[in-house]
DNA sequence: AGCACGCCGACT
DNA sequence: GTCGGCGTGCTC
């Protein structure tokens, strides 16, 4: 018997299927993790075939030394998915099949964790007199029983356990233990579904892709359990997948209490130990539902009835680092596999979903309404500019600061949403508005520091500084952006007698400070809540009458041809957290330019007509989903290297221009944005194709790069990050 | 990735 | 003379 084996290792030149001679005393199958010798080493290496003949030298052919486990860790289904993923993202399959095992397992070490525990093995022993937590301890393992290490060390100081322990009067046991993550546990309320949402049930069933399109607090996530209880019913399995940002506790415990031990919950709190447990719940089919971040969409679930990725606009589920995916696409594929449906679910699905759904491609399937009847909260728009005509050049607009007494007096919250993305910034005029863009591809120019200069992050193009706005000749032009701090710091002088908390990266960067700050936060009236992107999901806090966003613009002119679809989403999202419950809430919206088509729609919270204008937009300009962007980094240490490494890339690829002289729309070759990272120079091929041959061309791409490069180099597909 | 083979410069 | 620099090539 011979195997083919893929050797654990990220690296492009061993890419490839090894064969090995499998030896009698080895029982081996197909997604086993074996030992192989491997040049003068021996390595790790996942079976992927068998078969009773061979291909290779057979003066060369080595043994596989020994399993690694006695079973399969790679089901079947997931060396398909790997197939596929390594095919559609030009990933190495070492990189891939890691993808599907937890942490733990990766590295040979199968660890299993051990919880020291003491028990009493001679009642009658008394301490010495003086010796009181001596005494204690042994009381209290005669009321208790075993007791782990832990608890005992911290009730009576680790010196007793081990004098006691010497003198054999308690014995030490270790015990292998499950971990299981920390569930607040709450009771099922058992809604009732009311039309929308049971025809929505009805007709998400079969094959094929579903976009559910419910605005918020439609009862989206209803809706999820009863087609995953519809599932279970008939035996099946099923995967739902969140925003990391959305695993909040609440969720967690509501699967739990209707679904119980068959959840498993794979989210960042858990610890590489608990991550393994759960792996192990759902690879023996005791855990049937998996409920987690995007990579769980790689959990070994077998028979799956459904997945679901809930939130789908989310860029969360792009990985942009390493094994680089798009989580929709493994999605679909597993689902095609399991002949099961896939599940899109959103208030502001992306462009390119929603388009998929126009075309029939997916079925649309819509919950118009709130679950409770009440109406979505109305938005304000306040036009900044007219405010500084006013004299007013704060931060907060006279009707924010209204609206914010209001609150106040009235003992309810408030929340001010900063709308901070990326570091870049782009360059305004602060009395008409002005954002200076690219003359060629209509996205915002990004000033560049070093040199002082606007440059366009889709062709490279450089402008001059603007000192005299262009638009209406003032001098008043400005770029940065306005920080939490800052505006924490201009509340606290306005409101000094109110609480005012902060939630950003910087607060946030302890375990449970997330947790604290919003419990406290919950529990202060009144109060404002100042913060990022953080604030915008999930939170249910039924006092929030008020949402400020204070410089909405701040995502709409970044360089990226989804600003405007990502501001939509985003205030979408934020004004959602006003007026949950009994009293109407209401949104403050401060922009600079208060006539853009994306503040008229989000206003109204007409979806489809933002969607008919963007998607006319991106048609016009020829971007994703009407074209593909193709973009090949190259990093280097030595500087020359790398630019040598793309000018060969370069000519090769300009070469196809021969070829397919009207589907290569864009092509050239530039400095990264950000040119140097860890100390690596980094250049960048730009490439923009039309759909029609883009599959052909992308691999002819991605064929050429792969022969002149080794690892230092990438190609991405519709990037969402240029820097 | 790692490890060997291999062909040119300054050292006990 | 030879120790060691890292370029190149191979790993079933």
């Amino acid at each position: 018997m011979f195997a083919k084996i893929i050797i654990d290792q990220d690296v492009k030149a061993i890419n490839q299927e090894f064969e090995y001679i499998v030896p009698d005393n080895l029982s081996i199958s197909v997604g086993m993790r074996v030992f192989v010798p491997f040049g003068k080493r021996i390595l790790q290496g996942y079976v992927v075939d068998l078969s009773d003949s061979y291909t290779y030298d057979e003066q060369k052919l080595k043994k596989i030394i020994n399993t690694i486990e006695d079973f399969p860790a790679i089901k079947s289904e997931m060396l398909k998915v790997m197939k596929f993923m390594t095919k559609k993202n030009h990933l190495t399959m070492a990189s891939t099949l890691r993808l599907f095992l937890p942490s733990e397992m990766r590295e040979g070490k199968v660890k299993e964790i051990f919880e020291t525990f003491y028990i009493l093995i001679n009642e009658s022993f008394t301490p010495l007199k003086n010796a009181k937590n001596q005494m204690a301890l042994i009381e209290f393992l005669k009321h208790n029983g075993k007791t782990a290490s832990s608890i005992l060390g911290e009730k009576f100081g680790y010196t007793a356990i081990k004098s006691l322990c010497d003198k054999k009067v308690i014995e030490k046991q270790e015990e292998k233990i499950e971990r299981k993550p920390f569930i607040i546990e709450t009771k099922d309320k058992c809604v009732e579904l009311n039309q929308m949402q049971k025809n929505a049930i009805e007709k998400i069933d079969g094959e094929g892709v579903f976009l559910l399109h419910g605005v918020t607090g439609s009862g989206k996530t209803e809706v999820y359990m009863r087609l995953i209880e519809r599932e279970l019913e008939k035996g099946k399995n099923a995967i739902l997948l969140v925003p990391e940002i959305s695993l909040t506790p609440q969720i967690m415990s509501n699967f739990k209490a209707r679904f119980g031990d068959f959840v498993a919950l794979l989210h960042s709190g858990l610890s590489a130990g608990e991550r393994f447990d759960e792996w192990k719940r759902i690879f023996s089919g005791q855990a049937r539902i998996v409920i987690g971040a995007r990579s769980a969409i790689f959990a070994p679930v077998e028979n799956l009835g459904i997945i679901i990725i809930d939130e789908e606009h989310e860029q969360s589920y792009i990985s942009e680092t390493n094994p680089r995916y798009f989580t929709h696409d493994v999605a679909k594929f597993r689902a095609e596999l399991n002949h099961c449906p896939l599940l899109l679910g959103s208030a502001t699905p992306s462009v390119e979903s929603y388009q998929k759904a126009l075309n029939g491609e997916y079925s649309l399937v819509e919950l118009p309404t709130r679950a409770n009847g009440r109406e979505l909260p109305k938005i304000q728009i306040v036009d900044m500019i007219g405010e500084i005509r006013n004299g007013n050049s704060g931060i907060f607009s006279a009707q924010l600061l209204a609206d914010l007494n209001e609150v106040i007096s009235h003992n309810k919250q408030a929340m001010i949403f900063i709308n901070r993305r990326g570091y870049s910034s782009f360059v305004r005029c602060r009395d008409c508005g002005y954002v200076a863009k690219c003359s060629d591809c209509d996205v915002s120019l990004v000033y560049h520091k070093e040199d002082n200069r606007l440059k366009c992050h889709y062709c490279g193009k450089q402008y001059k500084v603007l000192t005299q706005c262009p638009n209406c000749k003032s001098y008043n032009i400005k770029h940065g952006a306005v920080g939490t701090e800052q505006v924490v710091a201009k509340l606290r002088e306005y409101f000094p007698s109110v609480k005012i908390l902060r939630m950003d990266n910087d607060t946030t960067s302890t375990k449970n400070s997330h947790q604290k700050i919003l419990n406290e936060f919950r529990n202060s009236l009144p109060s404002i809540l100042v913060g990022t992107q953080m604030i915008a999901k999930g939170h249910d806090f039924e006092n929030v009458t008020l949402v400020g966003i204070v410089d909405a613009d701040q995502s709409l002119f970044q360089a990226d041809y989804r600003s405007t679809e990502r501001t939509f989403q985003l205030i979408t999202q934020v004004a959602g957290r006003a007026g949950r419950s009994k009293d109407e809430g209401k949104v403050v919206l401060q922009t600079y330019a208060p006539r853009h088509y994306v503040y008229k729609f989000v206003a109204n919270y007409d979806y489809k007509g933002f969607f008919k204008k963007e998607a006319n937009i991106r048609q016009t300009a020829q971007f994703p989903p009407y074209s593909r962007i193709l973009r090949i980094l190259f990093s280097d240490c030595d500087e020359n290297n790398a630019r040598e490494l793309l000018k060969v890339c370069y000519t090769n690829i300009e070469k196809l221009k021969e070829i397919y002289p009207s589907e290569i729309i864009y092509l050239d070759a530039m400095k990264s944005p950000i040119k140097r990272i860890q100390n690596k120079f980094r250049f960048q091929i730009l490439m923009r194709i039309k759909l029609d041959k883009a599959d052909e061309i992308e691999q002819k791409v991605f064929d050429i790069v792969n022969k002149e490069t080794k690892n230092n180099v990438f190609l991405e597909v519709n990037p969402t990050n240029m820097s």
